[in-house]
DNA sequence: GCAGTGTCAATTGTCGACAATTTGCAAAAA
DNA sequence: TTTTTGCAAATTGTCGACAATTGACACTGC
């Protein structure tokens, strides 16, 4: 293992070699893998496949009807971002989300949003503040209407645009990592707010020290914010594993 | 995809059904994906695979001499903790750290740090706040005598600790994948500080604040100390970038 | 009945092979 | 000379098969 230096960069994750027309979508990439996994997530977030539940690559494949490959880079990827766990010789199972992980999750996103709030607060742009505005009132609007899936969507894109305000890409992979973990409580959470006109409201002092660019009170609100969403989930997860299965 | 809740739990990361003779050791297993993942991590960071260059997966099996599979699966692992990235159809490659991820990563560092040092000052025990000291005399010891990879490594430790000292797992898992990412640059920083004293020193401000438990003084001082390591770093990294290959 | 042992089906870990795609190079066209 | 086209080698994506290990069940001896 010694030399080695070939291709000079990798041009990177930009794909901005393109003297192209500009005109065509690229095609959707048959990539497997990619498929399989956005499948098994999908199943996991919207409560199909339990927690706790086993995945066997040989089932898995043949309802896909690939191989056993593909399934199993899969369900690697889905490992590292904490959708599954796995032990060695035995295969795959569904996270399963104790109140402690709960608890951590909340409580390092107090640091990390809080931080990126301050960041944001000098350089968040007018209109990104409008995005964020804009996302408020979809919540508002869904609050009505919408299912309690579009709801928590709408609410991570809020939280999320914040953190992309920061102009930290890293934080933001943080951020994206947690959500992602999030996702697979979210199933089990039947009504996660009482009121989902209270989700969206909550979001607006938060908006407020933005526009004041007063980053004290900024982090209070998003510290207050979080905390909020945290007990009610909290609460709500702990009345659930009281009652043990259905 | 539906009736599936086999397995009960998974009896999760505690090995503590263990009513044995507690004499022998569990014998390490082969696991060839975490062998090999664990030699070319090695190989990054001691320098002999330098950032961009191309991974072959037939050319590492041919040296493991396994077969690819494994060889993939330990590219993927690497992947997921961002060691090496890869391109559909093209492979895998050694990560670039950019300037911009080094700046990135070390002010996320400052929100997780201090968030972590806060939570931690209210838990702190005195067994290991005296962890923590051993740790700062460790750097010392090493700043003599030990080579700059030693002590970089009992940095990341004592920053490890502090986080581990907070109690949310999550937020230590965070840690770890930062500790990692940097791990990828370290081979490019030949000398990283013109004292190794200096950098020891550093770090008892932190230990002060810890020992009086004022918060206020610890945010601020592990604040000043992640800066001040940035601002070595980045100002070494960009000196490196200037003068272009050897 | 119970602790321990042997056996067997199910499942993962690993392998070698083939198909599909990319890349570099050379030849042809402008 | 410069650009385009075509080909060939190298490399990844996927597959089916076999070996190794696990977990469950039945069996034995007490």
């Amino acid at each position: 293992m010694d030399k080695q230096a070939d291709h000079p960069e990798m041009a990177a994750a930009n794909g901005d070699d393109e003297p192209a027309t500009g005109v065509f979508h690229t095609i959707s990439s048959t990539d497997l893998v990619t498929q399989i996994a956005r499948q098994i997530t999908e199943a996991i977030v919207s409560g199909n496949l339990r927690p706790g539940s086993r995945l066997t690559e040989l089932q898995l494949s043949r309802e896909f009807g690939t191989s056993r490959a593909p399934v199993r880079e899969a369900a690697r990827l889905l490992e590292s971002q904490g959708l599954v766990v796995s032990s060695p010789r035995r295969g795959f199972f569904v996270r399963t989300l104790e109140p402690q992980d709960l608890h951590d999750i909340y409580e390092l996103r107090i640091g990390l949003e809080v931080h990126a709030a301050l960041l944001a607060v000098d350089r968040i742009t007018e209109h990104e503040i409008d995005r964020l505005q804009r996302q408020i009132e979809k919540m508002y609007a869904l609050a009505d209407e919408g299912s309690l899936e579009q709801q928590i969507m709408e609410d991570f894109t809020f939280h999320r645009l914040l953190c992309a305000a920061s102009g930290n890409r890293r934080l933001l992979k943080v951020y994206d990592e947690l959500a992602t973990e999030m996702r697979c409580g979210i199933a089990l959470i039947g009504r996660l707010f009482d009121s989902a006109h209270r989700l969206a409201e909550t979001h607006e002092p938060v908006l407020d020290a933005l526009r004041e660019r007063d980053a004290d009170k900024l982090a209070a609100a998003v510290r207050f914010h979080i905390v909020e969403a945290q007990d009610q989930v909290v609460e709500l997860f702990s009345e659930i594993s009281r009652r043990p299965k259905p």
